[in-house]
RNA sequence: CGGGGUGUAGCGCAGGGGGUAGCGCGCAUGGUUUGGGACCAUGAGGUCGGCGGUUCAAAUCCGCCCACCCCGACCA
């Protein structure tokens, strides 16, 4: 390809909207273009690495007995609603009606069309196990698009649908993709973390997700150095550090003016933290919940929401709370009736805590579980931290962040049960169908690619996914013999079927230069007065500061060891 | 949805006590240059985010709205 003939430019200055480094990476060099907030759309350059991580994928999914088929963007809401997950998408399903007012959705994923796909064709045991797999355009409405790729409305994934007769073969499915994932994102360069994950909207049991390292990511790690446990936030447990049992004294009131948060509580009695219990409400599906949890711990939303298994879940207003008849800033769960009360595990360590009183400016003193108050529910709803002691073997946890590049779900029976996907196993009795899903967003592991592959000079693309390998770079080909010898390489190279692109311009070498730098092309080829005076080419690798000189005649070759290594 | 910020040429920005817009880069033409974003000259390019108000006069003052970015909430 020739520069010259290129469509998109390099820019010097990326567009200040951009605060990540892949979405100024992205942008400076021309390989995308922002639509609207999370759309955008490829250009040649971009849509080449784009097809380029698709393909990779496809062959490790093919490697892996995949079989790639493809399913509509727009769906029928109804077919949502039969699983009940229009609700759990809730917002972020994009939806639209045709002419006749039939209500459609813009497809956020595609288990349920899968899975109705999969009831029409498989009927016994004899079909399975079943791998199928799909790369297309997604829609989510997000409730704030970010970082350019790394979170779009708009995005493309690769989404591998497992349909097996048992656990067993569930669990082969699952091992395999992990293996198929690791081989992808390795030859993408992308180092990852496979980590411990909740499995949200999309239900099932276990659940894993690839992250790559990186602080631009949005997800938060909790991990041991130790043992080598580690989880998303949103499921990470820790130990809460136990409290020594303490002789229950009795229950008493202390006046607490002016006195609501934890912080407050605990300066005024001058206890720490940890001897207080904390209450938050929340509504969960339209209902009231108070939670109570020790003072010092926060609440993983996550957690509580799966505990409670509610679809949707969010602080309550302090009117709400009123309206229930607490007290803000002094409520406590002791002689609390017709509330659901849910409490996080920690508070049956220790004793003696101090809790609200359930009137103005009082606080209780010497508050036991579950002597003073009762809970409909006891268990794990604490947010871990760094610093805690992590579950499995005691070392201080640690955290960092992330970008989820791939996410894997153990689902189980859930939507084939709902949807009726059946099979026949060998004595005819009917089973649902068991399903596992496993994804990867492709548009977000190319961003993820950049932000762990760049310099200050621009991208660094492994040859697996750069839009080219070789960046061939004529210096005053004008004024002298290089045209013609640049000419006669090029079309070498690409007889040899090697992807080279060509600047061809009449540019100053340092605008040549930089641009190869930016746009990340692994080699680049400089042919010049100085290297023809020696009936030579330059190569450097763009990995690399020295370059080196190869006989013009040895250059094809040359360029094709490279490659190939 | 809450908090913060930004909208002026393709990109980066200046201007703003009211008088009809400027710089750098890029782009076009001509010339000079020649190994890490060259130089000179000439030129094209703008509903100053939108709507309304104040005024003889609004990029500038006032009001409303919109878009985009960042933090949070939320998020296969």
């Amino acid at each position: 390809m020739r520069i010259s003939k290129l469509f998109g430019k390099t820019q010097r200055e990326a567009p200040a909207e951009a605060e990540t480094v892949s979405h100024q990476l992205l942008l400076k060099a021309g390989m995308i273009h922002q639509v609207a907030a999370g759309i955008y759309s490829y250009l040649p350059l971009g849509w080449r690495v784009l097809k380029k991580i698709g393909n990779l994928i496809r062959g490790e999914m093919d490697r892996a007995g995949g079989q790639e088929l493809i399913m509509p963007v727009l769906q029928p809401l109804e077919l949502w609603q039969e699983t009940g997950r229009d609700l759990a998408f809730g917002k972020g399903l994009f939806t639209l009606s045709d002419r006749r007012e039939r209500k459609l959705v813009l497809g956020p994923t595609h288990e349920e069309v899968i899975t109705e796909l999969a009831k029409y064709n498989v009927q016994s045991y004899r079909d399975l196990p079943l791998l199928l797999y799909q790369i297309q355009t997604k829609f989510r409405d997000e409730p704030r698009p970010r970082g350019g790729l790394i979170r779009v409305r708009e995005f493309t994934m690769k989404d591998l649908y497992s349909f097996d007769t048992d656990e067993e073969g569930l669990n082969q499915s699952y091992d395999k993709m992990l293996q198929a994932y690791k081989n992808i994102f390795d030859r993408c360069g992308l180092p990852t973390l496979l980590v411990e994950a909740d499995s949200g909207a999309i239900g099932g049991k276990a659940s894993h997700e690839f992250m790559a390292v990186n602080e631009s990511g949005e997800d938060e790690i909790i991990y041991c150095d130790q043992c080598h446990y580690a989880a998303n936030l949103e499921r990470a447990e820790s130990v809460k550090g136990k409290l020594e049992a303490e002789k229950l004294r009795p229950r008493e009131e202390v006046a607490t003016p002016d006195v609501g948060s934890i912080e407050e509580v605990a300066d005024f009695l001058k206890i720490p933290q940890s001897h207080t219990l904390k209450a938050v409400f929340y509504i969960a599906d339209g209902k009231l919940v108070f939670v109570v949890i020790r003072g010092d711990i926060g609440v993983n939303e996550i957690k509580l929401k799966n505990a409670l298994g509610c679809i949707d879940l969010r602080l309550a207003t302090e009117a709400e709370v009123i309206n229930a008849g607490l007290v803000p800033g002094a409520a406590s769960a002791v002689g609390i009736k017709g509330i659901k009360v849910i409490a996080d595990d920690s508070i049956t360590s220790g004793g003696n805590f101090v809790a609200g009183a359930n009137k103005a400016d009082t606080h209780f003193k010497n508050v036991n579980y579950p002597r003073d108050f009762k809970a409909d529910l006891v268990t794990d709803i604490a947010q871990a931290r760094a610093g805690d002691e992590c579950p499995r073997c005691g070392a201080k946890l640690s955290s960092m962040r992330g970008i989820e590049v791939g996410h894997v779900f153990k689902l189980g029976t859930f939507l084939s049960e709902k949807l009726g996907a059946l099979f026949i196993d060998q004595s005819g009795a009917s089973h649902p169908i068991i399903m596992g899903c496993y994804g990867i967003g492709l548009d977000r592991l190319m961003a993820a690619v950049i932000e762990l592959n760049h310099d200050d000079k621009g991208i660094l693309w492994p040859f697996s996914i750069a839009p080219y390998h070789v960046y061939l770079c004529p210096l005053y080909q004008e004024s002298s013999e290089v045209e013609a010898a640049v000419e006669k390489v090029y079309s070498e190279l690409e007889a040899e079927g090697l992807e080279v692109l060509f600047d061809d311009r009449k540019e100053s070498p340092g605008v040549k230069f930089n641009d190869a730098d930016l746009l990340g092309i692994p080699l680049r080829v400089t042919i010049s007065p100085r290297t023809l005076a020696k009936n030579s080419a330059e190569i450097k690798k763009r990995s690399e500061k020295e370059s080196e000189l190869v006989p013009l005649e040895k250059l094809t070759e040359k360029l094709k060891e490279l490659i190939s290594n």
